[in-house]
Parts: C-alpha cells; sequence; structure tokens
DNA sequence: GCATATTTGTCCGTATGTATA
DNA sequence: CTATACATACGGACAAATATG
C-alpha cells in the first residue's frame, strides 16, 4: 500500500496522466474506468476525483461526472493575474534576514539549468514551478502557500495543451538567476519590479502560444 | 434526494454546528457521529467534510481523522496578511467603467445599517463580509473569488470563538461606507489606501480580542 | 417523445491497517 | 505490549439521473 493512502497514489497517476496529454481538456474521466484501470475500488476513485477537483486539476458536474477542465487564454490571463499581485507582494516584502533563505531557490535555478543543458524542457518547466513555489514560501504563510499550489497546478494544465513548451521557459531560465541575485544582495524593491515585468512577459509568450491553439481548433 | 447533492446539505449542517458554536475549535468531528445523527451514509458524510475543508473549515489528518481547525493569533494575522495584499489591489485595479457596478456593495452596506439599528451583531457580521466579497468579485477573476470565498469562511471560524463581536463590527460599518463613497467617486487609488488601513485596524482589534481569549485559556 | 442502457450518487457490511489508552 | 477504537479501503448493491437509440 507504499507509505501514503492509496487515494493519493490513485491521484497522482490520473495527475500525471493529465500533463502527459493522455487526458486531454474537456474529457470526461470515468470512475469506473480509472477503477477497473488501477485496480482500486470506485470508491477509493472518487476520494482521489476529490483530491484533484481540489488543487483544480478535475471539475465536478453534478450527476455528470468529473473532467478534466477546458482552459482559454481567458484562464491564463486570469492566473497571472493572481500572480501579478501574489508574488511581487512577497518579494516586497521580504527583508534582509531573508538572504539566508534562499537555497530552495538556488537548488531550482541549478536544476533548470542542468536540465535546460540536457534539452529536458519538462524539467525545466517543473524547475520553474519549484522556483516560483519556493519564492512564495518565503512568506511564510500558509494559506498562501495552497493558494500558490493551486495556480502551479493550473499551470501544468495548460502547459499540458502547448506541444513545444521549449521557447516557453528557456527565456526565463536566465531572468530567473537574475531575480535570485537582486534577492541575494537584499534589493527586494528592485527585484519585485524586475520579476512584474518578468510575469507580463511570460503571459504574453503563453497567450500568444494559446491562441495560436485556439485559432487551428 | 433534495435539489442538491445530499452531501451538501450536510456540509451545510456541519458548518452551521461550528459557527454556533456548538463544535469547537480542535475538536474532532466523527464521520460516523454525523451519519448516524444526519440518518446518511459515513460515505456520504466524508464527502461532505471534503467539501467542508476545501474551504477550510475542517482539516484532514491521514489516519486520524477529521478536525475543526484551531485558529491561534497567528491565523489571523495570516488572513489579514492575505487580505491586505488582494483587496487593495483590486480596489487599485478598477476603472472608471467600474463605478456603475457597485450596487452589491450599496446593498451590503445598507444591509449592515440596518442590522447595526436591530443590534443583531451577527447580521453585521454576514454583511460585512458581503461588502469584502462582493469588493474583490468586481475584480472579475473566477480565481480570486474562491480565495476570497475561503477566507471569508475562515473569518466566520475566528469570529466563532469571540462572544461579543460587536465592538469588532461595529466601527467598520462606517468605514466601509465612507470606502464605497471613495470608490462611487472614482477616487480608487485613495480608497486603495483607506482600505489598508482600514484592515491594519481591523486586523489589530481581533487580534487584541484573541490574545484576550488565549489568555484566559 | 419514448424506452432503454449507462453512469452517477448513495448506502451497507466487512476486512485490514493505524494510532492511542 | 496488549487491547481497543477508529480510519482507510474494498466490493457489491440499488435508485435516480443522464445519455443513447
Amino acid at each position: 500500500m507504499g507509505q501514503g493512502s492509496t487515494a493519493r497514489a490513485v491521484s497522482e497517476h490520473v495527475s500525471d496522466w493529465i500533463t502527459e496529454g493522455r487526458l486531454l481538456p474537456g474529457a470526461k474521466v470515468s470512475d469506473t474506468a480509472v477503477a477497473t484501470e488501477l485496480e482500486v475500488s470506485r470508491n477509493t476513485v472518487r476520494e482521489a476525483f476529490r483530491l484533484l477537483a481540489h488543487d483544480g486539476l478535475l471539475v465536478h458536474e453534478f450527476n455528470r461526472g468529473v473532467f478534466v477542465p477546458l482552459v482559454t487564454s481567458a484562464d491564463v490571463r486570469d492566473v497571472y493575474r493572481l500572480r501579478r499581485v501574489i508574488e511581487p507582494a512577497v518579494v516586497r516584502s521580504l527583508s534582509a534576514a531573508d538572504v539566508h533563505r534562499l537555497g530552495p531557490l538556488q537548488a531550482a535555478v541549478g536544476a533548470a539549468r542542468t536540465a535546460s543543458r540536457r534539452r529536458d524542457w519538462p524539467g525545466v518547466g517543473t524547475a520553474n514551478m519549484h522556483f516560483h513555489r519556493s519564492l512564495v514560501a518565503l512568506a511564510g504563510s500558509p494559506r498562501l502557500d495552497v493558494m500558490m499550489r493551486r495556480l502551479t497546478a493550473e499551470l501544468r494544465l495548460l502547459f499540458a495543451v502547448i506541444d513545444d513548451p521549449r521557447f516557453l521557459y528557456q527565456p526565463f531560465v536566465k531572468r530567473n538567476r537574475e531575480l535570485l541575485a537582486l534577492m541575494a544582495k537584499g534589493r527586494f524593491e528592485e527585484g519585485a519590479g524586475f520579476l512584474e515585468a518578468y510575469l507580463v512577459d511570460s503571459e504574453g509568450a503563453i497567450v500568444a502560444a494559446f491562441e495560436e491553439k485556439e485559432q487551428s481548433a
């Protein structure tokens, strides 16, 4: 039974299916089908679905079933509107004492660089998300952490639609490093402004890729 | 089966029990007990618990059970830290076109005034929460709405601990009205600053009441 | 529009594992 | 350490709602 709950293991599976593109946005996810495939009880699968719905990776419509959410460019804009409010505010709220707590950010930047050298673009994507999650974690707010976890989960959903994420991530590996350097010097106000411009550019790139997709569809 | 799901009906019941003080913070909520009392299945109760945990009104610890969260003054500060980031940012993001969309805020202010005259302090509290939820709704962000719903749900949890919420709400009925007046004139930047000071004072009052409670306990 | 088949929501009883007295 | 209580997980079952022919 592993170390966690079975329901959590099932949720990991389904989560992977979404990021791997096996489950496309809008697809219905049948609890019985998942139950037979993973050889667990239907009740357990339903529990797993609740966990995923909690993070926004599935939506539950009463008496109709659970579905992979349909994401549009409007959703991209909404997610980034929140990021632009939250992340710079976190950087601005830091003080000199926090300079010595940047370890996780350093690690994420390093992971992004090695993944980039290996042309492992999904790896770059996960490292990027670790960077931003660790950044928000610096605020020390449990509620902000769960909000950011939900947002990054939705970002995974967004990126699953885009087939070639290389040009979306690669430019931002460098900017993560630059932001980290500013923070390490305690220049938080400057870093917050840098991050704001960063997020605006990132949103623009993703929205563009998205609307291109929407055209073709 | 009613109009919604039975699970939702059960969640409403338990939610009421918490606000009514029948379930105190830290209390364990047994699924079997709730199931027998409301005459529904344990499975359905567990579903209801998931819904409530999603809004932060219950916490789920693996292999231990479900509990009403223990709230401390640190939680009060955390909730208000988020409110101070989110709410002023919303006000700042508004434009002249939004002046004609303040109807729900007007209604909430009116409800607060009549409830205050009737010395219906819980009524004042709910009107106050409607005011702030409607304020955030002006941003037109679905994700921000669910975040705010979660925060207001937790505020209900906080206020359930305080027996006399009169002096906590009464001073802010007037300030809600003043903030609304500023927004109606399109003075959003000024309103954002006003709201920030407002939230600082509100936090101070609630933290004080809370630490008084913690002393006696 | 109707009858049918599928799916979902809900329930029960039980077995197994985990935490706590 | 043992024993008790409890939580997780299972599989089967049925009614209601939905989708399908």
